[in-house]
DNA sequence: TGTCAAATTTGATCTGAGTCAATCGACTTT
DNA sequence: AAAGTCGATTGACTCAGATCAAATTTGACA
């Protein structure tokens, strides 16, 4: 899967081809803008567990994210982690106002972006304003989310952290690929203990918890729910 | 503090000599622009505990918060609150993108705003790229706190907690007024506590403690620090 | 198929923060 | 100045989730 396919574009590819077309920020460009922003990014890849970016490194880069999952957090200088966030196609990262990234982000399994150097980017945003409010608009969604998640942080019980992280997930899933009552976690049970406040044991116990009382089933690669309704109840709590 | 002076003004003040200028979102626009956006907004005030908007609510204005403090939280069905943020003069809120607005706001104290009418405000933006940008500027250093938050509310301890918000909202304030190891604490111990993921009584005996241990005196309306390396030890640990 | 190493689950115990219940002040109101 | 109110503090006790410590399962690779 490494860049092999030979065309005329920098790129590799076509944006008109691209599978977040119409998710991503490039869902506000015309065709004839398209093809001038294809020339802008260049696709790369990373492996399972490697890193993106770090905090506190200068941004050099923005990234649409493609495929596969990415992983966003923030680190105590004891080494607790706080995951922020997991990105998944069609998201944009980089954006900050320090010129420094203000989160780390590694992926989580094989990961294909779209990369953009800052500079170039940034004056091809310069003259086009549609493309500055998608860009806002990704950024107030976001917001929106965060403020979601500091709920669920500083408010909610275990159970409901952990009910409301599966049915969020398999909501973000649903917009990508259809709906489905098996929820694939490509992420360990640490990511999902550091997203959520709490330890993996906990998290390992509530996955038990809601199995045995035939919320849930844990099947291999994820989480098939059995009673989505009571899942529900508990995140709605 | 009732609206009483009269002028040719529909706002009733002049943009170019508010106190939030090269603060608030209007440190984009340039004097001429300035005397339309004047029209375009009015002053409003808001007494103490009175709610500006609800989560929930339909759109219908945007706010420039001029002068007091106001919290904004999300309530979970059973009534447990978490407060997402404290907003202070030079805050914008009121942006999203479902037309509902995400989280309710109130005025902790008496509160002066300007208050925008939401489509004409829009219709301003339009063909103003640089509001845009600096709008898009002020939403993604949000989500920068947003971020910082985060980790607050799943990895701290209460200590970290209380010396952390210390520390930032003594931050905030410098900005606003200049430096003071005095912290003026306009909202309750309710409210702290909502921000911060604890109850009121761990927020109190926190604060009790730290009096104890002589990092801090307990003075009326906020908190005076007496050995500001202490919190900042805990704060960053 | 067997051997590690890593991830996950499970169990026993501990503890930081929550809960419940009085006080204690600081302002109002009368 | 007495009474009432509301927020803040303090104390006693509890408990949800953390910590510590094994098992157990899974996956990679020889």
């Amino acid at each position: 899967m490494r860049a092999s396919v030979v065309t005329i574009e920098p790129n590799g590819h076509f944006c008109s081809e691209c599978a977040v077309r119409g998710l991503a920020v490039c869902s506000s460009l015309d065709p004839a803008e398209l093809r001038e922003f294809e020339h802008l990014g260049r696709r790369v890849h990373f492996a399972t567990g490697e890193t993106v970016f770090s905090e506190e490194d200068i941004t050099t880069s923005f990234y649409n994210l493609l495929e596969g999952v990415m992983r966003l957090y923030k680190l105590l200088p004891d080494g607790r982690r706080q995951i922020v966030g997991f990105a998944l196609p069609g998201d944009f990262l980089g954006m900050n106002i320090s010129g420094r990234h203000n989160f780390s982000a590694d992926a989580i399994g094989a990961v294909t972006a779209c990369q953009f150097a800052k500079a170039p980017f940034g004056r091809f945003i310069e003259d086009r304003p549609h493309l500055l409010r998608r860009i806002n608009e990704l950024a107030i969604r976001e917001l929106s989310q965060a403020r979601d998640h500091m709920v669920l942080l500083g408010r909610r019980s275990a159970d409901e952290k952990v009910a409301t992280f599966l049915l969020g997930w398999r909501e973000r899933l649903f917009s990508l690929k259809g709906s489905s009552n098996t929820v694939p976690l490509p992420m360990s049970r640490q990511d999902i203990a550091d997203y959520l406040g709490l330890t993996i044991e906990t998290v390992s116990r509530t996955f038990t918890k809601l199995e045995r009382h035939g919320a849930i089933a844990i099947v291999h690669g994820g989480i098939s729910l059995r009673d989505p309704a009571r899942i529900e109840a508990l995140a709605a709590a």
